[in-house]
Formats: structure tokens, sequence, C-alpha cells
DNA sequence: TTGAAAGCGCTAACAA
DNA sequence: TTGTTAGCGCTTTCAA
């Protein structure tokens, strides 16, 4: 309410007898400036209340002290976590954090006005835009590859494969791979490495969607599921997971005595549910960090921007939503496995 | 990576023939410019790829088209959808949104040098402080009231009787209240209106705790509620809820047969765990939304601040977690329930 | 309606 | 080590 104008380095030098430049080296570089006057200048502007000015600061020298985070759903469980671990990563670095949901392009424009740097969490913005942004200012992504832009990523391949030993040690055979948002480089990643997971340990699998990757998604997956049986299924996330064992159960399919069902990224939910959900659990908060902490590195001028994505182990937790496969319900062979009726999306492999 | 100077006023003006300051007119204030005219430079604007730059123009202006949000734990699920409300109002206004995560007061520091308005969300931060930060920069409180300060908070009073009544009509005739955080204004509101509801429908209540409002704090919660036996409990928070109830089940006692709980938020898992969680619904993304919304109102210059608090609708879900007293297990009159060990902490009303 | 010019608060040469 | 002096890109009187 007391709207009295916001004291500058001028008030400061003023009261402290020194030159406004003197006042302005105090705060952006202690060092250049004897001990002596430094405590004085530091003293007065306490009095007063100085603040330095953020805005002012960035037009002379271009830097915001701001990134940006874009994320595609704040409502996304997987992103809390992340945008949690991001924070933490900007404040520590004395960086402001933005945070923008992109359903268009016009928050990442704004955060391109704003921001020094960006970090990327959503395959919802295609590789060029991705690109052009890079192109302007430093970017760093989350889970996705892109040549020339430094990525985070979690290693799913480690993942699907331990969820395919596991899933092949609980005597199953074959696995329905329930995709997620076609454009996401998550997806592709995670059916890829199903595939050659199950290549290599004899499992054949079997790709049904895309869907949403919602719990809306999942339970409309179920349906599908329902229609060509399979006695384990891989989710794209949790939260496909979780509205397909719901879904699973209104058809009368019990998870997982009847199916198991295996979740990516270990939200919270994931082990709330009944059953608990057996899931790949990606380092959320650390993926969150660690991009925040690259991308500082690269803002602080680090230029060994090596080509190769950034890998953070995931590995699989063994919850409820995963059994023995019961020999005696499902009678399913290989032939009805693969011949059973196909969607028009599926992608069969075998091993 | 091609580091060119992004284009400024003066490359346009250039480029269109005008002077600077028309250009600048013809975006931040069109019609001060001839049509024609403001034509042209939004033509050669668009061009050379200029966008205005918010730090130069925050500078002269002091207004930074930024809005901070501070909430204590993004983690918490309550968040995230006040994080979405409140992100979607701020783009839909043209605004920025700046998210702290607050666990010190620097965050806010930061947050009040930066944004144009602050809504703040959380309960780390001491009265005081938030009258302070009012002081200096339009704030938004949400979920507390405090004089002079714009407040949005959703109706916990009518959330709570419903609550009560339900109980009631299922035979309860004492509930037991899990306080969370003590300087919580949410906490303080919660438990009054179950003081007074209570009165007024003959039920009996009394508190334990205070504990952290996260599901750690719910399963500590627990072994209270276990000493104290009780037919109802209700949690200040759904995180509490689940942990109580899955405490609960590894003392041996099953909710909704044992005890009924009734938790606050109704947060995304409430409906996923087992028993399905009855709750109190906030409308967690309206909050956000109208918190930010008014903030937006205000900078506007809407200078009605109406003393009283926004009160947004809250009201009871029923779902598994509640169910009609056994008669038989607890024997509980209303003696036991008073005279059972208190705590320091207890707080006991009789109706 | 448009232009000229003076800042907004800070940084960064350059001098002293 | 400190002061002087230009700007950074934009807005905003004030004149024209």
């Amino acid at each position: 309410m007391a709207e009295n104008r916001a004291p500058t380095i001028y008030d400061v030098a003023r009261a402290a007898g020194v030159a406004p430049s003197t006042v302005s080296r105090a705060f952006s570089r202690p060092g250049r400036v004897s001990a002596g006057t430094a405590e004085r200048i530091r003293e007065v502007a306490r009095e007063l209340g100085y603040r330095t000015n953020p805005f002012a600061r960035a037009l002379p020298t271009g830097r915001t002290a701001m990134i940006a985070l874009v994320v595609s759903d704040v409502t996304n469980p997987f992103c809390s976590e992340l945008v949690q671990g991001a924070q933490a990563a900007a404040g520590e670095g004395g960086y402001t954090m933005l945070l923008a949901e992109a359903r268009e392009s016009e928050p990442l424009e704004r955060a391109l006005a704003s921001a020094d740097g960006i970090v990327l969490a959503t395959s919802r913005i295609s590789d060029e835009t991705v690109l052009t942004a890079a192109g302007q200012r430093p970017v760093v992504v989350l889970n996705r590859v892109l040549p020339g832009v430094p990525s985070i990523i979690s290693d799913n391949a480690r993942g699907m494969r331990q969820t395919v030993a596991h899933l092949a040690a609980l005597g199953h055979e074959h696995v329905t791979y329930v995709a997620g948002p076609e454009r996401s480089w998550a997806d592709g990643m995670r059916r890829r490495s199903l595939r050659q997971a199950g290549t290599e340990q004899g499992i054949q699998s079997r790709r049904v969607g895309p869907y949403p990757a919602t719990v809306e998604g999942g339970a409309r997956a179920a349906v599908e599921v329902v229609r060509r049986p399979t006695t384990a299924v891989i989710a794209y996330n949790d939260l496909m997971a979780i509205g397909l064992i719901r879904a699973l159960a209104s058809h009368g399919l019990q998870v997982p005595w009847d199916v198991s069902v295996v979740g990516f990224d270990n939200i919270f939910a994931a082990e709330l549910i009944t059953p608990p959900l057996t899931t790949v659990a990606a380092p959320l908060h650390l993926l969150g960090e660690t991009a925040v902490r690259h991308l500082l590195a690269i803002l602080g001028g680090a230029r060994a921007e090596s080509a190769e994505p950034v890998v953070l182990p995931a590995s699989l937790v063994v919850r409820g939503s995963t059994a023995r496969r019961r020999r005696n319900s499902t009678a399913l062979t290989s032939e009805s496995f693969l011949l059973s009726a196909a969607s028009p999306y599926a992608e069969i492999t075998q091993s």
C-alpha cells in the first residue's frame, strides 16, 4: 500500500557516499570492490531495504536469471515431482523458475522472451519447434532425444528389460504393450525396448493403441485388451495402467490374477491403488533437477555439450499388479496371441 | 546458436520508416497510432521477427507482466490442480507465471522482486510475512483469511457440516479430528467448523495431533487413533487420511468397517485408493484460477477490494471409506470417548 | 497522428 | 579500487 518507490543503487550510493557504479559492483561482482566499502554498502543497503531490480539488471546484461520449465500438463502426477526437482535446482542456482503449460506454442514464445534458458518436458511440442527454440536460447529436453539438443532421459531400455525378465520369470510368454501418445519419444523408445527385450528373452509382444496417456485412455485400452486376450500388459505410463486395471475389473478380469499389469514412472498414486502397481520407476525429482543443473551449467558457459543424452537410472519396482501366469485360465497359445483380431494399429513382433 | 541480436523497435522503426516511439505505441497502445502505420509496422515487425522485450518494457513502466504463485510443496497433489488453474488464468490474462516453492522466505523475496503481484498458497509463511509482502505488492492469499488481504477460500464450514451430517446419519456419535499443521488457517477453520457442526447436530468431537499434513503424518496419527478408540475420524486432508487408512489396517482396523475416515481436498488419489476415500472436495482448479483472476483484476486497477473473502463451494463426496457404525464392535460410550487417555494436545468438546 | 528526447535501474568500459 | 559516462530497449511527456 505504502507506494514508496523502491530504493535504487543511487539511493544507496548517496547514503554510503560512493558512486552508483561502486554499489553496482558491490552486488554484482564482490571482490572488485574493497572489503571496507563493500561492507559499508551492504550495511546501508540493508538499512534502506534495497533489492537489486532484476529487470534493470537484465537489460544491459541480457541475462534474466530466470529459466522456464515447459510441461504438457501440470496435473499429471508425473510432472509434480519433475517440477519440484527443477524448482529446487533453479533456486539453488539463484534462478527463478517460470512454469508454462504448453497447450499451444504461445507459452513457449513467452518463455523464450523472458527466460535465459528452457527445460522442455513435453511431448506436445514438435521436434521442429524445439529445434527452433534451441536456436534462440539454450534448451534442455527431457525424455526425448534430438540431435544437437542436450537431453536428459531415464533408462527405459533397462527398465523394460527388467520388466520383461520379471514377467518371464512369472511364466508369461506374451506381453501386450498399451501405447501412449504417438508423437512421444518415450513411447517409441519403450516400444522398441520391449521388442528388443522380448527378442532377447524369448517373449512375444504386440502393441495396442495409441491411447491418451491418461486414466481415461487406459480405461479405453481395456476394451481392446479384453478383445485380444493376453496374460500380461505393460502400459505406457502409470496413469494408463491405473485406468486399465480398473476398467479390466469392470470387465470381470482381476489384476493380477487374470492379467498382470506394469506401468511406467512410479507416480505417487502407484502404490496407493489396489493392487499396488508394479512399475518402472523413473527418477522424477532427479530428472527435473538434473535438467536444470545441466541448463544452468550451459548458461554458465559450459561448452562441453556432450552430444550424448544423460541417462538416469530407471528400474522396476515390483508390487502387487503382477503375478504368476495362471496356466488354466486363459488358454493362450502362441497362435491365438498372434492371430487374435488385430486392430488397425496393431504391430506384432515375434521373437 | 545463431546469436543474432534480437531485433528492437529501432530496427523495426528504421525498416518501416517511422520513429521508434511510433513503433512502441503501435504495440503498447494501438489506437494511438493511425490504422495505416500500425498495419505497416506490424507487418515489418513480423518480417523481422520482432518481439517486445518484457524486461525493457518493465523498466519504465514498472510492470513486469508476471505474477508469482507461491506454494509450500509442489509435490502435494493438492497443489497440482491449483497450479494448473492459476497457470491457465495467468496465460489467459497475458501474464507469465513464476512458481516458487517456499521453504524459507527467500523464494518469496525473489517473487516480490520480479512479479507484479503474488498469489500465496502456503501455510508455511507467517501472517506477518504475508502482511509485509502485501505492503509491497498486491497479494492474494488462498485458504487463509487475513485482515486487509484479499483472499479466496473454500467453504470448509459447509463441507464439515455435510460431513458431520453424513456421519451422524450413519449412526456415529463421536468424531475424532486429526489435525494438520498448527499454523494453518485451514486447520483452525476445519477444527472450529467441526466443533460447531458437532454442537448443532449432537455429535461429540475431539482432536488429536497436530501431525504433518502428509501420508506419513497420517500414519503417525493412526497410533493415537488406535490408542483412543473412535468410530469415525476426519483428517485434515486426503494425504493424511490415506496414511491413516493404511496404518489403521496394519493395526488390524479395517476402514470403513471398524472406523470411518473422511478426508479433505479430493485429490486425484482419493478415488484410487481402497477403499475409495470419502472426502470434502475443494474446487482446486477453480481456486487457483479465481485467485489469479482476482489478482489480475487488482493489478488492472480494480479498487473494489471487498474485505470479504471469496468463498468457493466445497462439498462432501461420499465414497467407500465411511460406513454405518457397527454397534457391537467398539463398545464406545460417551464417557470412554471423552476419558480415553488424552494426549497433551488433545482438545475435547462436548456437544 | 507522429517525432524528439529524457529517463527507468543497472552494468560495463574507460579513466583516474 | 573507485568514479564517469554511455548505453541496454522501451515508454512517455512534450512539441510539432
